[in-house]
DNA sequence: CCAAAAGTGTTAGGAGTACACCCATGG
DNA sequence: CCATGGGTGTACTCCTAACACTTTTGG
């Protein structure tokens, strides 16, 4: 066999919602290929770390984040797919609350912004096939998960989630049918304080599974 | 940054039924480690190939087979899953069908054997794993997708798509229920013979969508 | 008092589930 | 004629989808 040359990335999809929007991070790349355009983070795993590992340690250094939901995607091993050489990348998805989703000054990364999915800037390698991707996927596990709950606060209104519902969904969604189903599954409480929201209060809720995030 | 040092290789799940039973192809190994035992046919990615394009080449080396369905799974990449060193897998799996299965005299594998997926060897690596993934991806994919017919000669009676279904769920169907179902669906046409049964002959079909699967 | 988001029930149609008997053939 | 798998219809439940008005607040 001849030797294999082959190296490693994790890129990482890391989502938020702000601003009524499904939002994305990329960096600029400070180096070629592709200097000055934007790319999803990512990097080299390093020899004695897994997969998943490397793909927390990019997170905490683009994000500051730690605790937040990480879910392999998919690999993409196109030959040609970096000019470098042969470079396999292991995608991975992150879905950032609101209230953590803070820019960290980057240690590694030039520039870090967030950008709605729909209006993405040109990127560098393949990583808008690998956006398209993660979209997709959280569309569907939207449908039969409770992953939607990871992009909201730890206290939201209803109104709160139906609209990460119709923003990743891309569709509007009835009111009334909507709180329904919510109810029905039982998956979240009504705590005893209101949301202040410029008219009428909106009840808090929160999600009802074992307080499993951190600090909010 | 430290120089990084992973090999990359494809294992594959191949699927197929046979004898009212899902099976899966294992080899046994001719050299250390995990030395006579069982494991997933694969190997290493070249460096000239895609991860789809050594999936398929590894499939055909075990099987013969060129034209079926392939999907990639999931990659598995803890730092202590390989005792040789750090080795990444891309798992893949493969759906043969009946008539398509037979075992090509292997050009690098010791022994290959179907083994109904109730009734696994101890398994090298962590390749029950990835087998246990395999089969929940297909319970799923079955329940929304058409995957089901990959597994089915181009010509089948409904009850070898009704037994198919309930193999790989494991449980029972309504016989009623579930040809209303395919029969909504219309992803099923009825030829013009009939399959000779020992009892009542039954109705053949076939699938309904462009035809896509080659040589039957 | 007006604008804006919060909140709340009913009805109709479709999908899923439970269930039992006759049919065609080979031996 | 009998054993075996092939083939068929109906009733009930539940989920989904469509649809409009009242409430509470800030300005």
């Amino acid at each position: 066999m001849s030797k294999q040359d082959i190296r490693v990335t994790v890129d990482i999809v890391i989502l938020t919602i702000s601003g009524e929007q499904l939002k994305v991070l990329l960096v600029k790349r400070g180096a070629p290929p592709f200097q000055g355009q934007y790319a999803l983070p990512g990097g080299f795993v390093h020899n004695d770390e897994s997969l998943e590992d490397a793909a927390r340690r990019e997170l905490s250094e683009e994000t500051g984040t730690e605790d937040v939901y990480l879910e392999q995607l998919y690999s993409f091993g196109d030959v040609g797919r970096d000019p470098r050489g042969r470079v396999l990348t292991v995608a991975y998805y992150a879905l950032v609350p609101p209230d953590r989703s803070p820019l960290k000054a980057g240690t590694d990364a030039a520039e870090a912004n967030w950008f709605p999915v729909t209006k993405l800037p040109p990127l560098a390698f393949d990583h808008r096939q690998i956006i398209d991707y993660a979209i997709e996927r959280i569309r569907n596990k939207l449908e039969y998960t409770t992953v939607g709950f990871e992009l909201l606060p730890q206290k939201f209104t209803l109104s709160e989630l139906q609209h990460l519902y119709e923003v990743i969904l891309d569709k509007e969604l009835d009111k009334r049918n909507f709180r329904r189903k919510i109810d029905a599954l039982g998956l979240v409480k009504p705590l005893k304080e209101m949301q202040a929201t410029g008219r009428r209060p909106a009840q808090l809720f929160r999600f009802a599974k074992s307080e499993k995030r951190g600090q909010g």
